[in-house]
DNA sequence: ATTCCAG
């Protein structure tokens, strides 16, 4: 259709909006993972053009803005330093309202006022938790303490059910970390200023956190100097702590930043300019990010804001309108409301893909290309990008090359990235006997919260209408149930009054449910990388966990993704999985999905760093699995590091190494 | 197959 280009967001829209120049170039060349690489111009402006915010160029030079990465004695970052601080001047705290955050001038004032800060006695705004601090003088001045909201966020003093989310490893020290590129600053070792903030650290104690996971103790460092990261943590491991300590601390010692200039009367409508952008692949996980936001803001100057699909629009606004520092959004609402004209990404300085291995996967990468690279946002030279995961593929690497800089690889845990704490049971079932064996397994299990996935809406609706009717408490959660049934399900799931929960993959990542005692893989995905999150639902923060999956040769399409997997996690073999394997799962690859994963390219590609394979290797690689310590430093063919956000180097992009037959654009959810 | 605006 006429529309397609458009619809996946790739068309020149909104021709007023900005000067073409490169960015119309940039805007309309959208170049298909399967075609990148391949003789084709990149998709990017040369090294060092910003052709992001609408409007003049930003200041040069950094002058010692207040956002600079002074106070916490870091280096700054490679380069960035030039473009960084947009708007130095103008950002000079200025006292009163305004502060210098939003300067555009065709705002209304109430916005404008409200933008941050300053809600000092009115705490009108108390719903959103953080942001009843202000920045005034320079000087960060938290809010009053309120009992009430501290409750909400923290939970009683001795709420086991809010204390569980603190993270209590025993043995932080025995996990693996490995850091790769250039320059990797020290880890710091634990919540002590400097570097963090101390309003930050006071909410990290609060939120009852003692020392910081490896994750953490490696992204503090390597995001406070202004570098980017592909961090690749087992699931459990404090991720989401890992990008917001950093953030929120940088924003605590150093204030608000000016926006970029905006184009003037482009719009009358109140809009916002949040900072940092953190996008995530389900509604859930994002409320579920915006409340650990929440906590880490109390009382401070930055506001947190959510937006996702399926809830009230007019709520999110009003919220937004209250101030929007720092944005947690699914892609899809999200990009609504960039047409909508209020949101703007010109201010953006940090950008969060969490989960970002799916978020770059075929069905979302063409909204997070459109969302970084079609928009206002700033390009990677005047903007950090975080991505964090617990899998990784090599190939998905490769394409997250187009939006980092620079950045560091961090791999923490065991390779594929499956926890030691969950034991892993591999069951032969037919799937005619499935309900039966389900049924056994739900009676001799004892205490503990039961999460069964299954691979399609309509499978969640018939096994959980099936359980209901053998008397357990069951509900289930998937993509076609209301926002509201998918919230109370959870709710229900999470409280253990309807501890068994069945679900389809929107449930597989991230959401973190303390005492998850058994996941079960009723369906197995056909995507080792699924069954790794999924299994991670279990086992967190240090508990154990059983995972059992139901296995038939309808399966062997991973049959042997799943054998390396679980002799990587020291894990038992069944031998009909090896038996299966024999068969030659080679030719028919079960229901294989001809995407990705270039054959069997997966295993040991998950926890490294596809820049010490030097650039562009193909798949076929795989099998190596002899990367040396820590540190490797880029491998060949990872290229000069100074050219810009393309760096492919020489090795270049080895033609066809995606093998993406269909291309991104068959996607017509919307 | 699944996720992601509203309708």
């Amino acid at each position: 259709m006429a529309d397609g280009l458009n619809m996946n967001g790739l068309s020149l829209k909104d021709s007023q909006h900005a000067p073409q120049q490169n960015g119309g170039f940039e805007r309309s060349a959208y170049i298909p993972p399967h075609m990148r690489g391949s003789g084709a111009p990149p998709p990017g402006p040369p090294a060092g053009f910003d052709g992001g915010a609408a409007g003049p160029p930003p200041a040069q030079g950094m002058n010692g803005s207040a956002w600079a990465p002074q106070g916490n004695g870091y280096p700054t970052g490679p380069q960035r330093g030039n473009n960084w601080n947009a708007g130095a001047q103008t950002f000079t705290p200025r006292t009163g309202q305004s502060n210098g955050w939003d300067n555009s001038p065709q705002l209304p004032r109430g916005f404008d006022r409200n933008a941050y800060g300053g809600s000092g006695g009115g705490s009108s705004g108390g719903r959103q938790g953080g942001g009843d601090g202000r920045w005034q003088d320079g000087k960060h001045i938290p809010g009053p303490p309120n009992p009430r909201i501290e409750r909400e966020l923290f939970g009683e003093p001795n709420d086991p059910l809010k204390q569980a989310s603190g993270i209590n490893f025993a043995n932080y020290d025995d996990i693996p970390v490995e850091a790769s590129g250039d320059g990797v600053p020290e880890p710091v070792t634990t919540f002590t200023n400097p570097p963090l903030d101390n309003h930050l650290i006071a909410n990290i104690e609060l939120a009852g956190y003692k020392v910081p996971t490896p994750v953490q103790k490696y992204s503090i460092p390597i995001v406070m100097s202004g570098r980017d990261l592909m961090a690749c943590a087992q699931t459990g491991s404090g991720k989401t702590g890992g990008f917001l300590f950093p953030i929120l601390s940088q924003a605590y010692q150093n204030g608000p930043v000016a926006a970029a200039p905006q184009q003037a009367g482009f719009s009358r409508q109140r809009k916002a300019y949040p900072t940092s952008l953190i996008l995530a692949p389900t509604r859930e996980l994002v409320s579920q990010i915006y409340d650990e936001a929440r906590k880490f803001a109390y009382r401070s100057w930055v506001k947190p804001c959510v937006v996702y699909g399926g809830a009230d629009i007019g709520s999110q606004l009003r919220s937004m309108e209250r101030g929007c520092d720092l944005l947690v959004a699914t892609p899809g609402r999200l990009v609504d409301l960039i047409e909508r004209g209020r949101i703007s990404l010109s201010s953006i300085k940090y950008l969060v893909l969490d989960e970002a291995d799916r978020m770059l996967d075929m069905g979302f990468e063409p909204q997070i290309r459109r969302i970084v690279e079609g928009e206002d946002m700033p390009r990677t030279d005047n903007r950090q990008t975080l991505m964090f995961s617990a899998t990784f593929p090599r190939d998905i690497q490769m394409l997250a090359r187009d939006f980092l800089r620079e950045y560091v690889f961090l791999s923490v845990g065991r390779v594929g990235s499956t926890s030691e704490n969950i034991t892993q049971k591999i069951e032969y079932v037919e799937d005619a006997d499935k309900r039966s064996v389900l049924l056994d397994i739900l009676h001799t299990h004892g205490a503990g919260l039961t999460l069964i996935f299954v691979e399609t809406k309509r499978m969640a609706d018939t096994l959980s209408d099936f359980l209901i009717n053998q008397g357990f408490p069951a509900t289930s959660i998937h993509g076609d149930r209301t926002q509201r049934e998918r919230e109370r399900a959870l709710d229900m799931f999470r409280t253990g009054r309807c501890p068994i929960l069945v679900a389809t993959a929107v449930a597989a990542r991230g959401l973190d449910v303390s005492n998850v005692t058994h996941v079960v893989n009723y369906d197995l995905p056909t995507d080792i990388d699924d069954y790794v999150h999924r299994i991670g639902r279990t086992g967190r923060a240090g508990n154990t966990g059983i995972s059992t999956a139901f296995f038939n040769r309808g399966n062997r399409g991973v049959v042997r993704d799943l054998i390396d997997l679980l002799k990587e996690a020291n894990q038992e073999v069944p031998g009909f999985l090896e038996t299966i394997a024999r068969e030659g799962a080679g030719f028919g690859g079960g229901s294989g999905r001809g995407g990705r994963s270039g054959g069997r390219g997966r295993g040991s590609s998950a926890m490294k760093d596809v820049r010490s394979f030097g650039g562009g290797q193909r798949p076929a690689y795989a099998g190596g699995m002899g990367m040396g310590g820590a540190g490797g430093g880029y491998g060949g063919g990872y290229g000069a590091p100074q050219s810009g956000g393309y760096g492919m180097g020489g090795g270049g992009m080895g033609g066809g190494s995606y093998g993406n037959p269909s291309g991104p654009g068959a996607n017509s959810w919307w």
